[in-house]
RNA sequence: GUCUCCAUCGUCUAGAGGCCUAGGACACCGGGUUUUCAUCCCGGCAACACGGGUUCGAAUCCCGUUGGAGAUGCCA
């Protein structure tokens, strides 16, 4: 059991109703970092955007995260002591300390009209500059219990500056002019995100806050915060952002134009989620060693702050195909069956029932579970083809000898009881032995009758097995019939 | 505009002064095995952004330049 110093990590999304995978690496890197170490990894959910308020959000965020495999022992869902875990629930708690930073002169009552200016070159206004900064306290007091509309501000003292120490940047300086006075307490009662942080952050006793290095450049907002309130500051990991390609070849912030980003999207694309959970461990994170496939175990054993990087690292799509068909290779066919199924479409097909026997077929040659209905295609319907397709340059197969052997094995294959593979093999490699060909060619002939179709998961025997014996001397005679 | 950060093959990265004529992986291109395809095996292409320092010695340290990204919301 962890007591004092251990290491409380928290996932802290907010319920959109997807789960982008640079949250997915933020909460996974959370998740690692706590149970490297046997700490605690917490949910807290951050719906104080009432505006963006998505039904339904939030059990994406747990399905997601089940998917993952990323175990939060504090949440809204499991519980824990420092709940509650979801923010809207805490609204009363923000305002209490807002005001408590109120009377500590930390910050201010704000009575000014939502700014809607704001063009480019702005933001630096400055905060001194501000009207109500020089309101006094009774009177704002006053102003706000007659009904005005207020918002909380934070007092930054522009002068000097703010470091701070980042344990993947490392230490970091910023001059206290260019902070503003960002609003704490929303005109609606809720907290805007920097201000519902740092009190949770707090009050969850969270030791390492894990997060995009996006909020690099606000962090001494938060630090003069915690100072305020004479709290000690978390450790900071930020971790450098995920790109994307955009069509003019520049990068960008990974978002939707620039393919599927979220977890689930993802999932809908084919892959498995343990592959994108260890494709998204080594975008920013490395074992320092040449392995690259890791299980989630063995994630948690070796990540460590160490392997951190700082630059951005752009989302290749094509690795991660290259990583799922590793993770598809590594399944036993029953697991893989039984994944594959839904994505292969086959319900209420003759397919079913030997869905296992094609499954195994397909498993060393899907990268990608979506790919799997087209390579099946031929079987529930065969393709129209002509007769060129039994011209074969490298098993010297025509149109001429596939009649031959067509008619040479319609006659085999007419006297066995049932399709069988092996025998099927069998009775073609005589068939090849005899006419002194390669066993390619009867194979090609047999194939192209049978599939219609050049590339087929399996060779002639499993096609005969899969179609049975009645459609595959149907599909023969049909190419007897155009040669 | 201002502030902050970043900078090794096309991409993800190893490299924490000599072990680097820079290693691995994806992608790409050849070749081999194979009943097609795929798998698998072998090989190839391909990078320290630039310029100054420091040092006997720099991909590694310092400065500058350039380039890129992020921030600058009553979004998170």
């Amino acid at each position: 059991m962890c007591k004092e110093n251990c290491v409380r990590t928290r996932f802290a999304p907010s319920p959109t109703g997807f789960m982008h995978v640079g949250n997915l690496r933020t909460a996974l890197y959370a998740c690692l970092l706590a149970h490297s170490s046997k700490g605690k990894f917490v949910l807290r959910i951050e719906d104080t955007d009432q505006a963006r308020y998505v039904d339904g959000a939030v059990d994406v965020i747990y399905a997601t995260l089940k998917a993952a495999n990323l175990i939060h022992d504090e949440g809204p869902d499991v519980g824990g002591d420092y709940g509650p875990y979801i923010q809207s629930e805490r609204k009363a708690l923000y305002k209490e300390y807002a005001l408590e930073l109120v009377k500590k002169g930390g910050a201010y009552y704000c009575f000014c009209e939502k700014s809607e200016e704001e063009t480019e070159g702005a933001g630096n206004a400055d905060p001194a500059d501000d009207p109500c900064r020089a309101i006094a306290p009774e009177e704002a007091e006053k102003l706000a219990a007659s009904g005005k509309s207020y918002v909380i501000r934070q007092k930054i003292d522009r002068t000097g500056v703010t470091t701070f120490s980042d344990s993947v940047f490392g230490d970091i300086t910023i001059e206290n002019k260019v902070l503003d006075d960002q609003i704490l307490l929303k005109s609606d009662g809720m907290p805007t995100y920097n201000f519902a942080n740092v009190i949770d952050d707090h009050l969850m006793a969270i030791t390492h806050v894990v997060r995009g290095s996006e909020y690099l450049s606000s962090t001494p907002k938060y630090n003069l915060l915690y100072q305020a309130f004479g709290w000690d500051i978390p450790t900071y990991v930020h971790l450098p952002l995920i790109m994307g390609r955009n069509a003019d070849g520049e990068v960008a912030k990974l978002s939707k134009r620039h393919g599927s980003v979220s977890f689930e999207n993802l999932i809908a694309d084919g892959y498995l989620a343990e592959a994108i959970v260890n494709y998204i461990a080594l975008l920013g994170w490395s074992s320092k060693s040449d392995r690259e496939i890791f299980s989630f175990s063995e994630l948690e054993e070796l990540f460590s702050l160490s392997g951190l990087n700082k630059s951005p690292a752009v989302f290749d799509y094509d690795k991660l195909k290259w990583m799922n068909a590793e993770y598809i290779r590594q399944l036993s066919v029953e697991d893989f069956a039984s994944r594959a199924k839904s994505y292969a479409k086959i319900e209420g097909t003759p397919l079913e029932e030997n869905w296992l026997k094609l499954a195994s077929l397909l498993q060393q040659r899907t990268e990608l579970l979506t790919e799997i209905p087209e390579k099946i295609a031929f079987l529930l319907e065969q393709p129209e083809y002509t007769i060129d397709m039994f011209n074969n340059k490298k098993s010297k197969c025509t149109p001429e000898t596939a009649k031959d052997i067509l008619l040479e094995m319609r006659e085999k294959f007419a006297a066995m009881e049932s399709a069988d593979a092996e025998k099927i093999t069998a009775l073609l490699t005589a068939c090849a032995e005899a006419r002194g060909v390669k066993l390619g060619q009867p194979m090609w002939a047999v194939r192209i009758a049978l599939s219609g179709t050049p590339v087929t998961p399996g060779g002639p025997g499993e096609i005969m097995e899969l179609l049975g014996m009645p459609e595959s001397m149907r599909r023969i005679d049909n190419a007897l019939a155009k040669l």
